[in-house]
DNA sequence: TCGTGTGATGTTACTTTATAACATAAAGCT
DNA sequence: AGCTTTATGTTATAAAGTAACATCACACGA
């Protein structure tokens, strides 16, 4: 385990907390291309999928784009609510739920490993008011 | 609303219904192929997204891959359980655990519109046995 | 300390997935 | 029928992701 990538996960991790909503893998590509001209696709797929392992990024499956964990640290299945207008995504965690989704398909002898749980909407901020966020 | 897109709409859903999996949208471009050559990516999209609005065929998110509705005709959120050894998607209706899911984002103020509920692991034969399906 | 092996990381080139923009054609209306 | 509207098909290209291999940092023994 060495620590060569570790400086371009923290530098992607950043950028991805910085950023306002989900980034596409292609977003964090161009946006470390201003300090890091050379940079290529694997090394950022790389970085996001080491950082996707440790837990501290998650991939939104259905934006086909990444988030900053926002529940920082510990491994966890996690709700995420898209909002379709502004483009936030937020990390909720339901342990429960995600026990009683667990619970559903293992009456069918199925064992589940990973799950994806996200609820594409309007936000609060979008469904109250024109801002536009 | 026309019918000139129905032929093509319904030989797609014959071919996902025949496929034993999920099928990537170019996995159905090359089926087609055979009997259309000079069938174009487009038209693949256009017809799997009028199937996806009809709610005959859904995405696959964390796949990027369709299946046809195995619970046919409704419109319904439904639980995908994904199995990563054989590839077999199987449909769950679970209205209540969508329903549960609903209330706990509207906790938050958000308007719930699509669920993306999707369980990947291991299907009860390839945990059971060595046969890979 | 220095060579050497090991495994993560970076690079090149490419594949797969998806869509913008425009051309075409079908159905409805008068 | 001729015109309007809107879905559909085509061309071309963009976006997303990865295989295969080269490279380099670190660990370990001599």
């Amino acid at each position: 385990m060495t620590k060569r990538g570790e400086k371009m996960q923290a530098e992607i991790l950043g950028l991805l907390r910085a950023a306002g909503g989900a980034q596409s893998a292609y977003d964090v590509l161009y946006a470390l291309r201003v300090t890091h001209p050379k940079i290529a696709p694997p090394t950022v797929y790389n970085a996001l999928s080491a950082l996707t392992k440790a837990g501290r990024v998650h991939r939104v499956e259905s934006l086909k784009a990444y988030i900053a964990c926002q529940c920082d640290g510990a491994h966890h299945a996690s709700v995420l609510s898209i909002c379709d207008a502004c483009g936030t995504v937020e990390e909720h965690l339901a342990p429960q739920l995600v026990k009683t989704l667990s619970g559903f398909v293992e009456e069918t002898g199925f064992r589940p490993q990973r799950h994806v749980i996200e609820v594409h909407g309007t936000c609060s901020e979008c469904e109250a008011g024109t801002d536009g966020h």
